[in-house]
DNA sequence: ACCTGAACACCGTTCAAGT
DNA sequence: ACCTGAACACCGTTCAAGT
């Protein structure tokens, strides 16, 4: 058994452990999470495990791969909590919830990899994740083929809630200064009053934090999947 | 009337349009429709207008500030259908279209402004439009509060199908064949069937095509708000 | 087998100089 | 006033050569 094509793979290489195609990934996803999508490079990861940018190519094959490897070990990284037909309306505000939090804990995850045409959720475990909620859908009710449209239809309201709300929050452009987020209405939505009568008069409320406009979608899909549930 | 501050820009040099901000970003957003928002750089819309790269920057700060412009000049091209508060629900659905065509017709334009975290929608007309929408719900009897949450939530809708979804079919990225994206389950979704119960019995399903999942989601989002409405 | 260093073709941006 | 051409510091990627 000591011929050279079973021979183990050295674990560490010049007081350094060896790079795997999934330590490479796992290393942009840290360091995604740590710096932002724009900082991710393949010179500055390099850097990062100390090793020249082009030791990177033996384990990936270009940048799109090394997004497509962080994706499924960011994929691999979530369960759902358990689905209760029972109790659909909580167990479906959690799962919403904790997914939300998931992509958070990544920031700017989902949007890379729909800025390198990535199609994520290829990993086991996200696919669990997926027939869990599919089946929930079917249990309380909806034909197999609504149940398969709401639950894509969630989980693209809490990537989409993410990608475009929680960003903003989470990561302000250099311009706006964060506090000002939280007013009504935001920066991005203040003209003349004259010409917008609704959205001026928004000024008088209550600010929404991004939690409260969360669960404010969340009860509208909860309401709008029960209004088809068969009576 | 002749003193030079006075006198008119020249219209034309060099047998050439002269730029303008205006000119320059209108470009950039052709630029984006016909090529996509990799190929959107400054060297290749300076080439594309028959100028150098730093001509580009007298109308323009940087990068940035020009997707900035395409987005302004993007969204200063799309107004709200009427919206009818005694027939608001095929209305709020007729918003729905329009405005997902509109998004298409420029596809890349909302994940370059997101990955450039560039904030939208300061264009008055895009703001007339959002207070039409808020107008829409108040008069149907939501609270303003709710009304303001609804229009950011159908907005969100649009375009987080849009680009999760619709991105997909439009450009699907080199490795997959365009007429599996419409087989269910769809590419990246397929496993170990012994592991996916609900997901593989999908198989058994007509398939989606992208218009009906945006009319499931839309119906959704109709149902979830009517539930909201008082009695 | 896995790495380094140098190189190539790109990119955004700036400088100095032209007209 | 507005442009060009050259340059700088970056990037992804590849080549040839080291150990």
């Amino acid at each position: 058994m000591s011929s050279s094509h079973t021979r183990r793979r050295p674990t560490h290489r010049k007081g350094r452990a060896t790079l795997t195609r999934e330590s490479v990934g796992r290393a942009a996803l840290d360091f995604l999470g740590r710096y932002g999508p724009a900082e991710l490079t393949m010179r500055s990861l390099a850097t990062e495990l100390g090793v020249s940018p082009r030791a990177l190519y033996n384990y990936v094959e270009d940048r799109r791969d090394l997004i497509t490897v962080a994706a499924e070990i960011f994929e691999s990284g979530w369960h759902s909590p358990p689905l209760d037909p029972a109790r659909w309306r909580e167990d479906l505000r959690a799962f919403c919830r904790e997914l939300r939090a998931h992509y958070r804990r990544h920031p700017g995850m989902t949007t890379l990899a729909y800025s390198e045409n990535i199609t994520m959720a290829r990993h086991p475990v996200m696919l669990r994740n997926v027939d869990a909620l599919i089946g929930l859908f079917a249990q309380i009710g909806l034909p197999l083929q609504d149940a398969y449209r709401a639950c894509m239809e969630t989980i693209r309201l809490v990537a989409g809630f993410v990608e475009l709300q929680d960003s903003l929050h989470d990561r302000p452009p250099a311009h706006v200064t964060p506090d000002d987020l939280d007013r009504l209405p935001p920066p991005w939505l203040r003209g003349s009053p004259e010409d917008l009568p609704y959205l001026s008069r928004t000024a008088t409320l209550e600010p929404d934090s991004p939690d409260t406009l969360f669960d404010f979608a969340v009860d509208i899909l909860v309401a709008g999947i029960a209004a088809r549930l068969p009576a």
